[in-house]
DNA sequence: CACCCGTGGTC
DNA sequence: TGACCAAGGGT
């Protein structure tokens, strides 16, 4: 109390909005000054963006609204196909909520988004930060999203130093209190632009900030402290196997995995259980049939949210059993057809390199290129 | 609340 | 190289 203290004034929206106007990023869902919002497209860059960055979302962005222009159309598209455009994004619990979100709009709301946050907060995959969000960009409320982004820069100008997710609380308050009845959608995105851009974790640009003279972590210097999370956890490794089937005929093994949990629905490689350490010497064990399973020299490495996972690749060439339930045959050439998650790609590629060199492997190559930033 | 759920870029 | 983290939601 006596300890003295620098200034610091009280942040405003006006001066984050005029910021904006200038610098703000010029993104694939965003719309150009005065043009219309369209709900879903504002919905579906909102689904996306969840937990992933923008350059890989935006590619994503534009496949989908190619293919599937309007909500309706998005509802009357078969899940698989749904999930196979999704496939190499990540956290597919998204893409099927997308879908069943998509068939609720369409067929119980007549095709029309709900216009505010408690309405939008019913949908499946929409969560607080996402019903925000919509009700404020797409809608023009005055509602407050509240992402990892808004979270960093809301603890910096106010100095909250209590944990996270502990602090979620009061950064909400703090960024409702802000939200301008005026522009409530340009003050959302204006505040995440603000984090991705200037008040970023790490060597924030305090400089060029519109509000660097009302930030109170900028005042005392602990910028980089702020906000405090808990240390994570280590990723465990897990081992485990693929097994790549080929018949004589040129077509090769897919699965398509059980509908929920990890990769849930998605089509791949047969897999050992991915819920727990399997030995290479026990995997044949899990083969989808008995065959000569021959291993590949090498592994193929991937990082899950909460593990890590060291793959060893066994390959069968001129099959003759049946496919087990689950699974399909599917012509090699078919394969940059065949919507696989990244993990299934390198397991693919790392057996087609195997059995047929290095230019087989291009089959299975990821489909889109990161966006230019 | 704690845990589950993908992937790629960055420093 | 590896730890961090990105427009989080579901359970």
């Amino acid at each position: 109390m006596s300890q003295r203290r620098r200034e610091t004034k009280t942040p405003h929206s006006d001066a984050l909005l005029a910021w904006y106007d200038r610098h703000r990023r010029r993104l694939p869902w965003r719309l150009a000054p005065g043009e219309p919002a369209d709900p879903y497209r504002t919905w579906l860059s909102e689904i996306m963006l969840q937990q992933t960055t923008v350059a890989a979302a935006g590619p994503y962005f534009e496949a989908f609204v190619a293919r599937w222009p309007t909500v309706e159309a998005l509802a009357e598209a078969p899940l698989e196909e749904v999930l196979s455009e999704w496939a190499g994004l990540g956290y597919y619990a998204r893409a099927r909520n997308l879908h069943a979100c998509a068939q609720v709009v369409a067929t119980d709301l007549g095709g029309a988004f709900p216009d505010d946050e408690a309405g939008l907060l019913k949908l499946p995959g929409v969560g607080p930060y996402t019903a925000g969000a919509i009700a404020a960009i797409a809608f023009n409320r005055q509602a407050a999203a509240v992402d990892g982004n808004v979270e960093r820069v809301i603890a910096r100008v106010y100095g909250i130093d209590a944990p996270m997710p502990h602090a979620k609380a009061e950064i909400r308050l703090r960024t409702q209190a802000l939200v301008p009845a005026d522009r409530p959608g340009d003050f959302a995105q204006a505040l995440m632009d603000l984090g991705a851009t200037l008040c970023t974790p790490k060597r924030p640009a305090c400089a060029l900030c519109p509000w660097d003279d009302a930030c109170v972590a900028h005042a005392q210097g602990i910028e980089e402290s702020l906000p405090v999370k808990a240390a994570k956890k280590d990723r465990p490794l897990r081992r485990g196997a693929a097994f790549w089937a080929e018949r004589g005929n040129g077509t090769v093994l897919i699965e398509k995995r059980p509908p929920k949990g990890l990769l849930g629905g998605m089509d791949g490689v047969w897999l050992t259980p991915l819920g727990r350490d399997v030995d290479p010497a026990e995997a044949r064990a899990h083969a989808p049939f008995k065959e000569r399973w021959h291993r590949v020299a090498g592994e193929v490495e991937h990082v899950f949210t909460h593990f890590r996972l060291r793959l060893t690749v066994f390959t069968a060439t001129d099959v003759t059993s049946f496919a087990a339930p689950g699974t399909r045959w599917v012509a090699r050439s078919d394969l940059p057809g065949v919507g696989m998650p990244t993990v299934m790609r390198k397991a693919a590629a790392h057996a087609l390199r195997a059995l047929h060199g290095p230019d087989a492997e291009k089959l299975v190559a990821l489909r889109r290129r990161r966006a230019r930033t």
